[in-house]
DNA sequence: GCTTTTCTAATGTCAGACTTTTAATTGTCT
DNA sequence: AGACAATTAAAAGTCTGACATTAGAAAAGC
């Protein structure tokens, strides 16, 4: 962990990925302490302003964290899971907004991931979890929820179910997908007769799983996927007619 | 997108956010160029290596692109998949390295997830993706493969199973979640008849995708999944045993 | 022994200069 | 006129040196 001979890239990025190899590699264990920012310049022989873009890159991927005052400087920080959650959410968030992927696409995924929870949350699950779902179910029975609302109780819901499964891998790993895909998910709006079919599916699954009944958790969130798919087709279809009618009115006059 | 009043935060820091949050919420949009460094400093009140801190920040999580010269700049990046997928595995396999997850919740989240593209890539396998399959099938027979490669082939078998879901998402998040958990699977050193059972999942896996049999994928994928917590199960109670003798001989000496 | 003060090593910030890169412009020649 | 070469300017990248702010540690005072 040295070198910096003349390759075509910054500095700062080379010093940045020679600290984040060594974190990697295990060279550097968490709360290990990086030398002062002055002791790596001498070390990578650049300036104090390049070491510390270096150790900003570091930071912004929360790999250190860094502490002012004496006995202070750049620590190993232990990624938490909340930590590598939200980071996860936004790299999926924007990774699903600038690359515009089809609301089908991203809606078979979201139910699909959920769905590899059944078995475990069919196993495992507890009363607890199952009262979270009900809560929300009832919630969702409310005449006068809002849509943010109802999206959050949907999400709540939702993630009741993928903790059930016991299991903080996939916890992690889900909530991140669910999350990120909550954007597009709010450009449906949902009438009441939509709440209600939903709400009856979301039943179902609550159903199934106080009977610990994998196979129909995974036939609901089946059925739940496609009404979901079905619904945003028509949202679409009706957002391109009206469009299309605005059009042709532009043409006519 | 402006103010920074005295927060007990880095001035670098809420830069950064000001400007993240500007390109989530659309503000700005892909291949926009953000003001020169000189013109941010001055927006912000804050002097220019300020700025470039910030900026370094964005950069680390490639939501900007620099360029140098004239009319270069800072760019909005569209982050692409690759990008994306390879953030999520950095951020995925320092949190699972450091948070000491035991090898039964990885390996068994790993095959719950894969197991969600079943019933797409049943529908969906084409002659390529199985192909892709029978070869590295093929390649584990090989006697003289090293760990090494064994376990590259293993990816590779499993990723290909993964495309023939056909679908971007899934595929996304799935390479992340199994590239991830690769440092745990390499701490199992695979013997000859390890590898003839694993290599006969991997043919049954290959079989039933071949027959488009959602549930015997599922069913295949459950049984390797076990097989390898099981092998994994040995190891570990090798490693911990032939520690504990050492303790011993050093007690008696 | 406890509290308060001082010391000090570190990060955070600034100002200004210089270097390097690169695209646009201008100029020149065929 | 069009193609190629020289010039120019804008911007990132880097460096130097300084000052401000923090916060732990050690010393002083009670």
């Amino acid at each position: 962990m040295k070198i910096d001979p003349t390759k075509n890239a910054d500095y700062s990025a080379q010093i940045a990925k020679a600290i984040r190899d060594a974190i990697i590699g295990g060279q550097l264990n968490v709360n290990d302490r990086l030398p002062s920012e002055a002791e790596l310049a001498e070390q990578f022989e650049v300036s104090r302003p390049t070491v510390r873009e270096a150790l900003k890159r570091l930071a912004a991927q929360s790999l250190i964290r860094t502490q002012r005052g004496a006995f202070g400087g750049a620590f190993i920080n232990q990624i938490s899971y909340e930590e590598a959650h939200s980071q996860q959410i936004t790299t999926s968030t924007l990774l699903l907004s600038m690359n515009d992927v089809s609301f089908d696409v991203a809606c078979e995924a979201r139910f699909a991931l959920e769905r590899s929870c059944a078995p475990f949350a069919a196993q495992r699950r507890t009363a607890d979890q199952l009262a979270t779902m009900r809560a929300e179910i009832h919630r969702q029975t409310q005449p006068g929820l809002s849509d943010e609302g109802w999206c959050a109780s949907d999400v709540t819901f939702h993630r009741a179910l993928v903790e059930s499964a016991h299991n903080v891998i996939l916890s992690y790993q889900l909530a991140g997908a669910v999350e990120a895909m909550q954007p597009l998910m709010n450009m449906i709006t949902f009438t009441a007769r939509n709440r209600e079919k939903i709400i009856s599916l979301h039943t179902d699954i609550a159903d199934a799983l106080e009977q610990r009944n994998q196979q129909q958790i995974e036939h609901a969130l089946l059925a739940l996927s496609d009404y979901t798919k079905n619904l945003a087709d028509n949202v679409f279809a009706a957002k391109q007619k009206n469009k299309t009618d605005i059009d042709n009115q532009k043409a006519q006059s």
